[in-house]
Parts: C-alpha cells; structure tokens; sequence
DNA sequence: AATGCTATATATAATAA
DNA sequence: TTTATTATATATAGCAT
C-alpha cells in the first residue's frame, strides 16, 4: 500500500514475505486495539505463522476471558410477532427467511465453538503447564460446556442477521 | 485518520461511535484476508459488541481448521544430542512427566468433549425428530468429534516446550 | 535479518444526501 | 438511519542502512 500497489495473493519471495507479514501484523494489533478502544468493544484475534515461533494471541489471556462471557451471554433474538395479514405466498417467504436466518446462526454457533476449542488448543500447546494455566483452562472448558448446552437450547429458536 | 485525527479513547457520542465500529470492522476484516492471503499465515479472530446482534466471527470454518492444524503442530523442543549427564538426564525425566501430564490433560478434555457429545446426540435424537434439526445437530456434533480427534492425535504426539 | 525512510495506497472522520 | 463522497490521517511497499 505503499510505493506500489500490491496484487492481493501469495508473496512470492520469503523475505518480503516475512517483512510485510511483521509490517502487518504490526498495523493490525493496533487497529484491534484502536477499535477496542474507540467502540468499547470485545476483540478478540490469533495469528499463527511460521515465521513467528509462537503465534499471536491478541489481547490477554484475561481479556480473552471477558470475551468469552459476552459470547455466552449473547441474547436470543426476540421474536418477531408481526401480523399476518397476507396469504400462503407471504407465509412462505417468511418460513424461508427464518430458516436462512437459523442455519446462519448455527453456522456462528459452530464457529463460536470452534473459536473456543482453538482457544484451549493454543493455551494448552502454548502455554507451559503451571497449575495457575490449568486452572483457566478449566474455566475456558467450562465456557465450552455452556456454549454446546446453548446451542442445543437454541436450535429451536430463531434467530438474527448477520453481516456478511 | 480522515478530516481530522482522532484521540485514542471511548467515543462518547453513541451514533457516531457506532458509525465508526461498522466502519472500522469493516477494515479490521478486509486487512486480515489480505495479511493471511498475502503472508500464508492463519488468523483467526472474533469482535463482540452490542452494535451487532451477533459477535463477528472470522474467517471460515475450513480457515479455523487450518489454524488449529498450525497450532497443532507448533514447534517442538530440539532435542539435544550430545552427551547426556546427569543434569540432562534429570530433565528428560522431568520433560516426560511434564508430557505425561499434558497427554493425562489432553485426555480428560477429550472426555470431557465426548461426554458432551453423546448427551447432545441422546437429547437431539429424542427431541424434535420430525424437523432436520437433528440432521443439522449432528453436522454441528461432526465437526466437534473432528476437532476430538485432532485433539487425540496431537496428545499423542506431544512434547513439552523448552523454552520458559 | 531488522530498522528507518518516503512516496503512494488505503482507511476513515466529517459531511452530504 | 444508512449510504456516498471527499479531505486527511495512517499504513505500508520498495529501498537504503
């Protein structure tokens, strides 16, 4: 983004690889960290490279934690009630949308879970085992737990958009 | 960073803070598809606010895989294979027990998780058989007996990190 | 290999629609 | 309220050190 602009693909020569890779990765924390600041929210990041011998787990440990309570705590969406006055056409659109909607939320379900598992794979091949890390690894399970016993509450509840 | 620097901290007004997330997550997620596409490095990252209904979880499922891969096969300690003294020989003990642990911690999670799994799959056999949420059910549990078995293997392969 | 230095490419804050 | 348009602020690609 700079003296040139760059095709978006794989950099070919290692080196200038593994400099724009730090460049990069650089801006990115920051902008995690502007963006947690400015809006007051959850950010959440890792970034797993051979070029690094650990990867990146952005913010703290502790802050990830937080995180994870608002993901458990992420409110059902409130039903929509609103009247039908149409005929079977209406209905049926309706029907499809709110199956659209609830396969998208299992979708975020899944990769909720996903980011989780990835979690407690990263604390516990990265971090050294000392009993205090077992202890939060045990909470991080736990949140594991809630979540699965979440989703199964849920698959039959719908549920909002999402962005993309 | 436009018409006007702006000072690092909480915005106050909430319409304009909002407006600046959605912009904001918007780059946020564009620079990690360009950082991973570009550097051949896997990210994974999660933003929670009360902005959006949902918390924006990226990137792929299939991306997610690949991070725990990585994350799999962080490196390991390079084995010394000199002569071993007493004092190497004393720390080979200890490193296997430090990996014995890690397998034992490794296992019970994997319990844990299967555990977790075939409740799910009982309560989702007896409840609402006559709509695919079962079937969508299982696809969920699928990807969680995977990421077991990823688990399996890496405790099974496992070494202890050197470096503290 | 890592860091410093610009010229450009991008991101985005304020504004308009 | 969201979306589009800029004027600026930042990020960073290519070099030099």
């Amino acid at each position: 983004m700079a003296r040139s602009a760059v095709k978006l693909g794989l950099i070919a020569d290692k080196t200038a690889r593994k400099t724009t890779f730090r460049k990069r990765k650089a801006g990115l924390l920051k902008k995690l960290n502007e963006l947690q600041i400015l809006c007051a929210v959850d950010v959440c990041a890792f970034i797993s490279s051979n070029f690094d011998s650990k990867p990146e787990i952005w913010p703290s440990v502790r802050d990830a934690r937080g995180m994870i309570d608002r993901l458990k705590n992420t409110p059902t969406m409130k039903r929509n009630t609103g009247e039908i006055d149409q005929e079977t056409y209406l209905k049926r659109r309706v029907k499809k949308l709110e199956e659209d909607l609830k396969r998208q939320k299992m979708k975020n379900q899944r990769l909720r879970m996903l980011s989780l598992v990835n979690k407690c794979l990263a604390e516990s091949d990265l971090e050294n085992s000392s009993s205090n890390r077992a202890e939060e690894m045990k909470v991080l399970l736990d949140d594991v737990i809630l979540i699965i016993k979440e989703i199964e509450k849920t698959a039959s509840s719908c549920s909002v958009r999402s962005d993309f």
